[in-house]
Formats: C-alpha cells, sequence, structure tokens
DNA sequence: GCAAAAGTGTTCGTGTTACACCCATGT
DNA sequence: ACATGGGTGTAACACGAACACTTTTGC
C-alpha cells in the first residue's frame, strides 16, 4: 500500500510505501487547570467523518513503529522530544469496520506550554477535551483511552513520569495536583512535601512564583540525570 | 498469505488465511526446583533450522490476536487455562531478515505439572531453558525474552500473578521461593509467612505435605475469588 | 487586618526488619 | 541426638497519617 507524506525535510509531497493492515493510533495527555486532557482528532475524511478519535496513521515499510509514533506526533503538534510509550497492539477482528486492521496503541505526555496544535491534512479539527468528558470515539478508540489512562495511573506510581506534563518549573503545588488528578486521590500538603523533598528528585531552582496574590512558592525542577544516579530500580510514588 | 492448520475439532488439516506481516512470539514461563524456567523450541524448517527461538505463529483472519496466542499454547502444550498476557509490539523493520514483519509479544504463565510438551510439525524440539541459561535465540527473541522477564517482574509485585506458576497445592516456603527467583532477592522466612497471611489472600487446606524428612509443612491454595472481593485495586506485593 | 497559600513541627499508630527461639519429624 | 525445615514471639525502628501551627504576600 502507498501513501502520501510530506517530507519533512523538503516539505515536498511524497509517495511511500507503508504496512498494510496495521495502524497506529495515540492518546495524548496534556495537563492543564488541575485537570487532565487527551487530545482529539476530528475526521475529515471516509467512513467516519465528523466523528472524533485518537490521532493515528500508517507505518512505513522502513521504520520502526516507535519512529512512525515520533513522526506521527511531530506531524501532529509540532513537537519531537516528548514523553511517547508503546501500550500494546489492538487486534479485535472486528474493530475496523472496513477490513481486518491491527492497531498498535501508543500514549504521549506533553508540556502544553510547548505545544502548538496543527491540525493535518486528514484531520479537520484537533481539540484537548477533559479526560470525564469523552464523548463517543471511533471504533474502539474508547477502549483504547481507557487502556491508557489506566495504564498511565499504573506508571506514575512507579517512575517520575508525570513530571512530562508540567511545565519546566513547577511548585510542589502544582505537582501535588498533577498526582491527585492522575490517580484519584486526596493528598495531604504537609506530607506530600516531605515524601517528594526527601527523595531527592527535584532541583530547587532558588526562584519563586511572579505575580500570585499570596506568599510566593519556591520553583522546582525535575532532573532526570538526577534520578538516573539515585537509581535504576524506580521510585515508589504510592500516595 | 494461506497457511495449513489442524483443526482443533475435527482433527483435519485445513488451509486458513492468516494476516500478513504480522506474527505472535511467547515467552513460555514455568518454575521447578527452585529455578524460573522458559520453553523453547528449536526451529526445523526454513533459514532459522536448528536454532532456538520462542514458540510463535500466525494470527488467522478472523481471529483475535488474544485468540491466536490462546490457540497457539493450546496446539504446543495442550493447556487451554493459562495465564496469558500480551506484552507489546515488536517492529524493528530490520528484526525479521526475510521482509518486514512486525511481531506481537505475550508472555504465559504455567504450572508445569499441568504440561506437556508437544513438538509441533514446524517445530523439532521444545525444551525448558533456566532463565540465566538462555542461548543465543533467533531475530530479536532475546530482546523479547528480556523485556517479558523485566515485565512478569514488575508485575509480580502488583497482582497475585506468580500463583500461576506454583502447583495448585504449595507451601509458604514454595511460595517464598518462587517470589526469591523472581525478584532475585532474599526474603525472611517469618516475615515474609506473616505478610502473606495478612493479606488473607491464601486457603488453609488443612492438608500437610507428605513423604519430607522434615517436619510438614501447611498446604495452602490461592484462590482468585478471595482476591477479587478483597480488592480490585490490587495488592503490594513489594518484598 | 484578612485571605490565601507556603511551609514547619509534632504526635501517634502501624508496618517492617532483624533475629532469637521453639516445634515436629525423619534418620 | 541432630539435622532440616516449620512456625511463633518480640523489640527497635522507620514511616506515613493527621492536624495544629507559623510565615509570607497582596489587597
Amino acid at each position: 500500500m502507498v501513501k502520501k507524506f510530506i517530507d519533512e525535510e523538503s516539505g515536498k509531497i511524497v509517495e511511500e510505501k507503508v504496512m498494510n493492515a496495521i495502524t497506529i493510533d495515540c492518546a495524548i495527555f496534556g495537563f492543564e487547570q488541575g485537570k487532565l486532557e487527551v487530545l482529539l482528532i476530528q475526521h475529515a475524511e471516509g467512513i467516519s467523518k465528523g466523528k472524533w478519535g485518537l490521532p493515528g496513521g500508517w507505518i512505513k515499510e522502513d521504520e520502526s513503529i516507535d519512529n512512525a509514533a515520533h513522526r506521527l506526533l511531530r506531524e501532529l503538534t509540532g513537537i519531537s522530544d516528548l514523553y511517547l510509550e508503546q501500550l500494546k497492539a489492538f487486534g479485535d477482528p472486528k474493530r475496523f469496520p472496513l477490513g481486518r486492521v491491527i492497531t498498535i496503541g501508543y500514549y504521549a505526555l506533553i508540556k502544553k506550554e510547548d505545544y502548538d496544535v496543527r491540525a493535518g491534512f486528514t484531520a479537520s479539527d484537533a481539540k484537548w477535551y477533559k479526560i470525564d468528558e469523552i464523548p463517543n470515539l471511533i471504533y474502539d478508540h474508547n477502549e483504547i483511552l481507557t487502556y491508557s489512562l489506566h495504564h498511565l495511573r499504573n506508571r506514575v506510581r512507579n517512575a517520575p513520569i508525570g513530571f512530562n506534563l508540567l511545565p519546566e518549573k513547577f511548585t510542589l503545588l502544582h505537582l501535588m495536583q498533577l498526582y491527585q488528578e492522575i490517580l484519584g486521590v486526596e493528598l495531604d500538603k504537609p506530607n506530600f512535601r516531605r515524601k517528594i523533598l526527601k527523595m531527592k528528585l527535584l532541583v530547587d531552582l532558588k526562584e519563586k512564583q511572579q505575580d500570585v496574590s499570596h506568599r510566593a512558592a519556591k520553583l522546582y525542577k525535575f532532573d532526570p540525570e538526577i534520578y538516573n544516579k539515585l537509581t535504576e530500580k524506580g521510585f515508589n510514588f504510592e500516595m
């Protein structure tokens, strides 16, 4: 099968062979104003015209699936360095109505401040949805999204991936709100502070918030190098 | 693409359409004499003749990938109810030398007592290997196996899946040895007992070991219904 | 001064660790 | 008697939950 692509260097439209019967679909998560959100695409063409779904696409014959997922996200959002992880393959024989297509699910975490939506040439619109306001999606995309969320909630408890949803500089309260939203729990502020600070994962930037109508909080950043130095075994972020 | 299969009801050889460029490979784990083992297959045909690899096969056009994995294991081991979970898809464009093939990795846990190896018609031999004595495998199968082990080690800490590797009836020491082997840790016997028993996951069978040259230990079984009743959130098996 | 959120201190109870010890059984 | 593994008791300690309290800043 041959599909059209925009060549990333020359900007020209090129035709390339893609894998048949295999696609990629990706749940892209963002975090804003204390709410976890996911980026959905409104399809402009084909049988699912007008309906919302996860962004997705084809895998070129000569690229790995991870690279295909990175390329798709770059085409869609302009971001090339984001947190991206494969979930699993979804392969119900009836999941796609026009034939047997297996899709490989991915999920990505992005810092919304870095982000710039570009509606691609097969998508008429892209929009952030809060995760408790997700509409009916095409095919099995609700299932993929539910699985993504479930996976995210598990993953965030064993690895410091939550930081990928926050801006470079954040306060401890921002971080706590993120954990509260993702895990669906209420946390105690003093205890959360102590727990996170004791892990020594954060760098104190010696800066404070600006323009807030209360005592300004210290700003921190997460340093992945510190994390790697401290342990490869992983921390426990059970809350 | 069309492949030959043995029909499971009639026993006759039938031809069925399978998905092109997608396969399944499965790491099957067993536990015996305190050691974690994996079942490998020696390929009888094709370019990988004589080499060892993970058991695998094709996905029929009208079956889900999970069903395909169950069918493969049933064909190979005769067991239909075992613990089986998808890992993820492996899709390096060069992973398979004769063309672009994506494989979907699975891992299974079996009770070796129930087990009966049948070398299938594409496999000349099947053999259990201890996980620290794995040879060089075909294609990317070492990578898939390493990933499986890593996944198993993580999963066993959050869900009671280890029991799938033990016989129906086991002693607490057997269970402890299993955790020690999988997690690679030394555990304190008294503390392990208390921790597991406090979880109330085990049923005391009111039976004891037979024919042991020391005080006979109580036998227990794991009851998945109890587990479901106690919590859907999962236990913590950190050791 | 008051509101709002930052940040510190302290208590209390629970869970984990480490290790000493006794029990039952076969040789 | 003793070796082997089964099984119990307990003291010391670390940790997390709960909550009272002080600090900083803008209005």
